[in-house]
Order: structure tokens, then sequence, then C-alpha cells
RNA sequence: GGAGAGAUGGCCGAGAGGCUGAAGGCGCACCCCUGCUAAGGGUGUAUGGGUUUACGCCCAUCGAGGGUUCGAAUCCCUCUCUCUCCGCCA
């Protein structure tokens, strides 16, 4: 009868234990009002039994007036029969939908469950550290930001960018603009070549339905650029958003996981800056790129491949030979959709801190009910709802940024790290000074 | 952008107002036969939801959304997508 029911929580499990679901997500600080969602469910149970009844009435009936017409006799008076069913029906399907409409509302924006590890907390300052990799580098001269930097000779160009745009956009010229290509290039063969990853080249738009499977709609539609006010095309705010949304509505065979993404995109996000945070350089876009890593896994394989993907973007940075440590987000910075994230922050000199480049995260089978995104269980030949991780492999602009920040040298210029230098075309030194 | 044709289950493909949740085939699973290989026979095999301790029963779904009808995969309208031809084009 309901044909469409969108949620992320199981709704049988909302509905069976709305107590410990309400717990749960405190610690995500969402207040689920049971009471409210309790009634709504009453009233929905009684009239979609009453309706299905009518319903059923309805079907048996007209299938009996198919029979008789077909045996020659008189129809008519199994057709008065009919009659106040119609309407009956109608008024209970327009109640029902009603109230099937309200309790979706609540579904749809009720958040993922966090794990029962994931600590305790308000916000960010609350998050957990995990470990430290390296050592910030002591420098015996004055640091630059990477702004003061890549200004030296307008390499990095932010007024340029908002008289072409608007603020929150940024112009690379030459050795900057080779370098930010050169670290996504590099990125990408590493995790193709060394961490088993299929590469794979994605719209950077997408419609409403994508969005509202990885969970960025209904509820943050206004972190997002719109296109059209009647086609519902949105700029992607990361390429997590199309690589997930291959699997939508499709059963994959069990061979056909793990499957393990990697896509370079550009990535736009509306609600960058609108905090008054970061205003200064390239920290916080509204446009940026971004390497992301998708894993497709069945069930009982999400959590090896959490910690796997974090080590592959983790890889990126020690590769670079730059600093990090990666802290676990407490519930109340957990993401929508995560049930666990491991943030990675990499130490910037210019700000005397660690700045996330990257947010690695476990939605277990959030995103999947929401896209209908399944997998043939083998041992059941039932279908059954697949895993999906992401993370960012890494943000490219927070890289270049922490290369250029993490390189310097008195005079300005930067030492192009080891790995990099062959897509430098053998440069070794960026000269900005 | 112009002109046509289409969209049905995991896949292919019938059906053109009622007994069709949907023939047939492929694939898959199990069983039988066959001393290898190849082939053959049988049975089963959609998804989502509701309800039930359970067996089960019920509802919905034939691209999406509306409409006509007692009854729609089938008729009508709108939209989306795919294919073919023409034009344009990186």
């Amino acid at each position: 009868m309901i044909d469409k029911i969108v949620i992320m929580l199981d709704p049988k499990i909302v509905r069976a234990n709305p107590e410990q679901v309400a717990k749960l997500l405190a610690k995500k600080k969402y207040a689920f009002d049971v009471d409210a969602f309790l009634v709504l469910e009453e009233k929905r149970k009684a009239l979609q039994t009453e309706t299905e009844e009518w319903q059923n009435l309805r079907n048996t009936r007209s299938k009996s007036i198919g029979k008789a017409k077909a045996a020659g006799e008189d129809i008519a008076p199994l057709i008065a029969e009919m009659d106040d069913l119609g309407t009956k029906l109608e008024q209970g399907k327009e109640a029902l939908k009603q109230i099937q409409e309200q309790l979706n509302a609540i579904l749809a924006g009720m958040p993922n469950i966090p794990d029962e590890d994931v600590p305790e907390g308000e916000d960010e300052s609350e998050n957990v550290e995990i470990r430290r990799w390296g050592d910030p580098v002591e420098f015996d001269f004055e640091v630059k930001d990477h702004v003061a930097l890549g200004e030296l000779k307008g390499e990095m160009d932010f007024e340029t960018a908002s008289k072409l745009t608007g603020s929150r956009f940024v112009v690379l010229r030459r050795q900057l603009a080779r370098l930010h290509r050169a670290l996504a290039q590099f990125m990408i063969d590493t995790h193709v070549n060394e961490n088993g990853y299929e590469e794979a080249y994605l719209p950077y738009i997408v419609n409403d339905e994508s969005l509202f499977g990885t969970g960025q709609l209904p509820k943050f539609g206004d972190d997002l650029f719109k296109l059209h006010a009647d086609r519902d095309f949105y700029l992607i705010p990361t390429a997590e958003v199309p690589a997930t949304n291959l699997v939508r509505n499709e059963i994959l065979e069990s061979e056909e996981l793990p499957m393990q993404l990697v896509c370079h995109t550009p990535c736009f996000r509306s609600e960058a800056g609108s905090y008054g945070r970061d205003v200064r350089g390239m920290i916080r876009q509204h446009q940026f790129d971004k390497v992301e890593l998708v894993h497709l896994v069945e069930p009982d394989k999400s959590g090896a491949a959490l910690e796997a993907l974090t080590g592959h973007a983790e890889g990126i940075l020690q590769k670079l030979g730059l600093p990090y440590r990666v802290v676990m987000l407490c519930g109340g910075d957990l993401g929508f959709s995560a049930t666990r994230t491991y943030d990675l922050e990499v130490w910037l000199p210019g700000q005397n801190a660690y700045r996330e480049i990257s947010s690695c995260s476990n939605t277990r089978d959030f995103q999947a009910r929401r896209m209908q995104a399944r997998y043939r269980d083998p041992e059941t030949n039932k279908p059954q709802l697949l895993h999906t991780l992401n993370g960012s492999g890494l943000a490219v602009g927070r890289t270049m940024i922490a290369v250029m920040e993490n390189y310097q040298q008195q005079d300005g210029s930067i030492k192009v790290p080891e790995v990099l230098v062959p897509y430098m075309g053998g440069l070794e030194v960026i000269n900005l000074g």
C-alpha cells in the first residue's frame, strides 16, 4: 500500500524500541520525541489495517464482477454494491497518506545511531585523539602561512577570484596550479596502484534522489548549490554522493563486493563561510578539489573497512611527510549519516595547529537503506542491505596548503616532497621567494 | 534543437481492460540420471510493506506522477530516461 517509505534507520527497530533509539540518538544531540512518534504510529497502524481491508474487499468484488461478466450474468447489481466502497477507500487512503507523510518526515530526519564506543561530547573540542604521526618541523625562521607564501609572486590570488565570482574562491597560477594538479594525480595513482581502488570519473551534478540517498537531503539543502528551480539538479558537495549512488536501487552479486572506488572531483559547498570561520586563505572555499574514497562492503566487513580506508588516507600524508593526528569524532560532532568517523588533522605551521584534511566514516546500512543498495547474500540467496563507507583521500587544496607551509624555506621557496617530484616534471623547489 | 520508437522480474522477452505478480527463455539453487567430458530430466526461484508466537493471510509495485473505470502492465494526460535518423558541437 505504501510504496516508498523513506527512512534511514530501520523503521521496524524504531517502532520496536523507540526509547532505546531515543537514548542512543541523544549521544548525537538529537532529541527524538518518542511520544509524538508513538501516537502517530498507532494511528498509522489502525488506518493502514483498515484501508487495506477496504482495498481487499474491492479487489475481491471487482474480480467477481469480472467472472460474472465472463459467464454472461447481469453485473449491474454487483456494481451497485460497490457504491460507497470507493469513497470509503479514498478517504482511508488520504488519511493514511497524511499520517505516513508525517511519520516519514520524522524518520527521514533522524540521524544514524553512533557506535557504542563513540565518545560522548558536544562539539569538536571533545573529539578524542587516537594517534599521531610525525613531528612538526622546528623552523629557525619566522614561518609564513600559505596565504603569505602564495602571494609572494601572485600564484595564489584571492582578489582576482572574487572579481570572477565572489568571496571564498581562489585562483592558482603556474607552479602552484601544477602542484595542486600533481597532488591529485599522486593520490589517485597511489590508491589505484597500492591500495586496490578502482578509478571512477563521475558527474559533478546530481539529482535530488542521489542527495537523499547519501543523506544531504532533506535536511541539509542549504549547504548545497542548486542549479535549476525546475530540475532539482545540484552541484556535488563531495564525490561521495555520485560514487555511493552508483549502487542505488541495485542488487549486486556478492562477488562484486567489496567495491573500492577512488574519484577526483571538485566539491561545491554553499555553507562554507557562513559562520565567519577561516575567512583567510584556502581552508574553507565554496569550491575545492578532493580525492574521495568509497567502499561498498558486506555488513560484517564494514568495521575493518573503515580502519583500512582511514589507513589509505593516512598513507598519503605519510608519503608526503606531513605530520598529522587521527581523532575520533565525539557524538555531538558526528555527521548525520555516520555511525563512526575518524578525522585526519594535518599540522599547519602557519596556524600552529592541526587542521582537518580528511574525514573517514562508516555509515553502515544507513545510506544503503535510503538508496536501496543491496547485494545477494549467498547464504540465503536473499537481497540484503550492504554497508557504505567514505573518506577523503585527501582534500587536495588543504593538502597543498600543508605542503606549502611544512616545506617552506626561509626565502619563501617551497621544497617539493620527494614523491611529488616526478609529478612536477622533476622540479625540486617551487620558487615563490 | 527537429522527427520517430521504446521503458515489463537478476537478465532477455510475451502480454494490448478482468482468472496476470505477470507466459516462455536465460541465469541461479536443490534433486535425479549419466563411470570422464558433453548433454538430459524434475522442482524451486521478484521486491517493498502490513499483520501474525508461527504456518500463513493481506496490500502495493510492469520508468515516475496524475486521471478514466466496479476493475489498469494494458486506455488518457504530464514528466524522466533510453534507442534510431537529421542538425549542431568539445
